[in-house]
DNA sequence: CTATTATTTCGATTATTACCGAAATAATAG
DNA sequence: CTATTATTTCGGTAATAATCGAAATAATAG
């Protein structure tokens, strides 16, 4: 993972109510939860909560899929695994900087 | 990790400047690295730099240790270590949101 | 003490982000 | 079609963050 990519992605997680969404997507598994159901947990105005979601998937953490009337969240693991890995690489590495 | 730690974390670590920065501590190893050869290396203004390293340090991501005349800036590894289990446990889990 | 090197704080500007109510769009049921 | 539910966009304000030059502080050498 590019070192830009990586900083997004820990840039829009970097925020508790994200992070509190994202957690709630992890969480719920490779189905996700549609955007109403995320709204009634977190108990934030419909605005907000769609503008976070956007930030999300600007980092390719999130992607939405629409079933009817629903829009599903679901949380992209390859994204989160590779964010994983590339801190894990940089606690591990002996490269140089 | 508490997660407004974690989120804390997060948003310090995603900004490519301070990406960048942390990724030479860390690479630089337990020892770190003085102030004056992370300007030398990331060629931003020290002000800017100073600046960095305030935010970073605010997560506990670096601490600073002086001799004589150089500061040392040293990488938290358990800082790291701790935000890396907490993702993976957001990755892993299967307890309810 | 003075000079030198290392690093931070100050101060001000600009840019970005967060927030949320209200209006708009999307999809479907009846 | 109209009504209903679901979700987003718009518009504006307030808060936070990024930037960097210049001045200030810290430590030591001579």
């Amino acid at each position: 993972m590019d070192i830009d990519v990586a900083a997004k992605a820990l840039k829009e997680l970097g925020h508790p109510t994200r992070l509190t969404l994202f957690r709630c997507l992890v969480k719920a598994g490779h189905a996700g939860l549609p955007v109403g159901q995320l709204q009634e947990t977190l108990q934030i105005p419909n605005s907000t909560l769609s503008h976070h979601l956007s930030s999300l998937m600007s980092a390719g953490l999130v992607k939405q899929q629409r079933e009817g009337r629903v829009l599903h969240c679901i949380p992209q693991f390859d994204c989160l695994d590779g964010l994983v890995a590339f801190l894990q690489e940089e606690c591990c590495s002996d490269e140089k900087c």
